[in-house]
DNA sequence: CGATTGAGGACCATTTTAGTCCTGTATAAA
DNA sequence: TTTATACAGGACTAAAATGGTCCTCAATCG
């Protein structure tokens, strides 16, 4: 399902909800109260997103997290990678792909190049975007739709 | 790391295989030679593959496994759902989004709105880019790129 | 100094996934 | 008609990933 895991849900949850209110250090407890989920939860997703460099935190009373670069900055790339590690479809899809099914594999390039144009269009949504509160409805057709693959492009 | 399922994986890998030999039938226990995976595991993915009418089946002996339609009119977006279930990218994507966090969640349609041109993108992917043999390495950035949310455009 | 707030990691329960196997049924060929 | 071939369907198990909680320690502010 390309199905985000529950925690990187949160996480953008969280972020949109810092992204909103970006002048003051904001503690874990008030963020789990405004987004209606457990503490220890979003404790847990905070220090996640801390280590990623998304965020940055304050310790002591009025301590609590920021955002570590201006929301038009993060990525949602940045905050799936964070929760999730690398985007990548398949286990291939890294560097040093050591798949032994290489030889009789036969789809390994072309599923890079599908999972690469994915990871540049997640590159290019920002937590700016995600954040927006009036959202525009889309029309069921992006112009996306339009994108075509080199391959294809080179038949 | 928007990552597919082993078993979808393998869907595509073997789709590809039948896609580049598509006049006779290919039984399991070929197909599991020709990409070098264990008999049970292919039958069991060619199984899901003929309930999601991608392929068809013939029994007996001479019998195996076809292409339903032509391979250029099968997307990546139906193998992937074949194996896993409609493409989505959050628990509330789908239309009767029960998500108790409605109220407090504010990104619900923003991720609507990504997962929904992800979906329209692997929608125009199809088997016969799949399974090209000659892939062309792309340029790092996509065409993709250059799309717009519709959010972003009206700004 | 003491209250507040995050850091870090251990831990467990649950769910999902992968993989295997068994029994039944359709089909083709001898 | 018989027999071998090959798929259909589903039960079952083992392993891994995920989600969620909790405890102790460290930093900071007043």
């Amino acid at each position: 399902m390309l199905k985000l895991s529950r925690l990187t849900d949160y996480a953008a949850v969280i972020m949109a909800q810092i992204a909103r209110h970006p002048d003051h250090p904001h503690a874990a407890a008030e963020l789990a109260g405004a987004v209606n989920l457990p503490y220890p939860t979003v404790s847990k997703t905070l220090k996640m997103l801390v280590k990623a460099d998304l965020l940055v935190s304050q310790r002591g009373a009025q301590g609590g997290y920021l955002l570590a670069r201006p929301a038009s900055a993060i990525s949602a790339s940045d905050i799936i990678s964070a929760m999730e590690g690398p985007v990548a479809m398949t286990e291939c899809s890294h560097a040093d792909g050591d798949c032994d099914l290489m030889a009789t594999c036969g789809v390994a390039d072309n599923w890079q190049r599908v999972s690469q144009a994915i990871r540049t269009f997640l590159d290019g949504v920002t937590l700016a975007h995600l954040a927006q509160t009036t959202p525009i409805k889309l029309p069921v057709h992006l112009p996306i739709q339009t994108v075509t693959l080199a391959a294809e492009a080179s038949r």
